[in-house]
DNA sequence: TGTACATCAGTGAACGCGCGTTCACTGATGTAC
DNA sequence: TGTACATCAGTGAACGCGCGTTCACTGATGTAC
């Protein structure tokens, strides 16, 4: 049955966010369509009346996920306008990051993190849009956490390091859990220990 | 027809280092059990002859892929007695992680950030065995690499840094070849600058 | 050391399940008059 | 403002392809005597 314009909007929107957090959960090729569908409160079959394609989908679900990855980032730095309100928000901004709270919520975290690896294999339209939203990421997170010094290298590096500790300690979650929390805790004091240095906040190296 | 059990042997060898590319390649997911057989120069239907299933092929891929990595660590810190050797081999390391090459041959590298995210999801054996190959990693990494201070968490921040540097510009480097080649030498400049440090190589922070 | 038979690695066709995609249908919405 | 008709979001069955898995078969190897 036909339904209002602006009901069908809300409901593709609500099929976008929740492949925004199925994919980090499972990965695309570990989507279904009608389990997005279904997880949208919908059925399979109207799917084709919103997207062209699963793989439109995906490209459509990267691009929520960075951009609730990008406010978050911006949100958590709102009002840090001292050097010192800057330095606890950095400080939060990784423990947090860092947390189990996080490792163990990938469908509401960090996009690079959760997807990263396969990112990598994507093709097309999808690998388009990736890429697009690591440089927006990095972009972000160089004009808010840092001053003086390079910058977007200082941002490269710091994020490196947070994504690739949070995928490890995923990794290792589920059958050693105190590697996984070690992975944690190393990379958390290695970068809050940086975090009141002046001009190289949150650089992992200079 | 029959075979020599040894050429058995052989083959279900080649059938795992075929696995082993391939897996890093297209994922577990993205590869299948009649492409690594014609990669190995098989037919599909004996695969079963060696395997349960495509899950233990999986398994017996991740744990070859773990022990050519850190056999393959070991051997460029072989020689490496005094630490001027040492901190050339740790640089030479890190120039070859970071490097293009690297980044555009995953069949042939780092596991973890060949698979780091698809490892989190995996279940039972194969989540195990990456869990199991990330601690052999860091432990090597630990006891090859570094001297003194707290070696295990310098190498935890060392290896989740060069990861996820690799995943990133794996990442971008299909659609932004600038941004994906600063991603490798940001995070080269930001190790290597450490190096040198007596008593902290390769550590990101201390 | 030969010989006869059982074993089993490899082959290629076939099965069957999951999942992306299509389709006929419904009935409320949007629109033309 | 009503009225009649076209549109189209949503439904659920069905299609079809890919891929993991199974199976009957082959013939050389391994083994029992």
């Amino acid at each position: 049955m036909r339904i209002t314009k602006e009901a069908a909007a809300q409901n593709k929107a609500r099929v976008v966010e929740a492949a925004a957090r199925l994919i980090r959960e499972k990965g695309f090729d570990g989507l279904g369509v009608a389990e997005v569908m279904k997880a949208a409160g919908l059925t399979h079959g109207g799917f084709y009346n919103h997207f062209g394609s699963k793989e439109e989908l995906g490209r459509a679900a990267i691009r929520e996920v960075f951009d609730t990855a990008i406010a978050g980032l911006r949100q958590r730095f709102a009002g840090a306008d001292t050097e010192a309100k800057r330095v606890a928000a950095l400080n939060g901004y990784i423990a947090r990051y860092l947390s189990e709270s996080t490792r163990d919520n990938p469908g509401r975290s960090c996009p690079m993190a959760a997807l990263g690896t396969d990112a990598a294999r994507y093709q097309g339209a999808m690998q388009e849009e990736f890429a697009r939203g690591v440089e927006r990421y990095l972009q972000a997170f160089a004009e808010i956490v840092q001053r003086g010094g390079d910058a977007h290298a200082d941002a490269i590096t710091a994020l490196s390091t947070l994504t690739g500790a949070l995928m490890l300690s995923r990794a290792c979650a589920g059958t050693n859990a105190a590697l996984s929390q070690r992975i944690l805790s190393a990379v958390r004091d290695a970068l809050s220990s940086q975090t009141g240095a002046p001009g190289m906040a949150l650089a992992a190296a200079r």
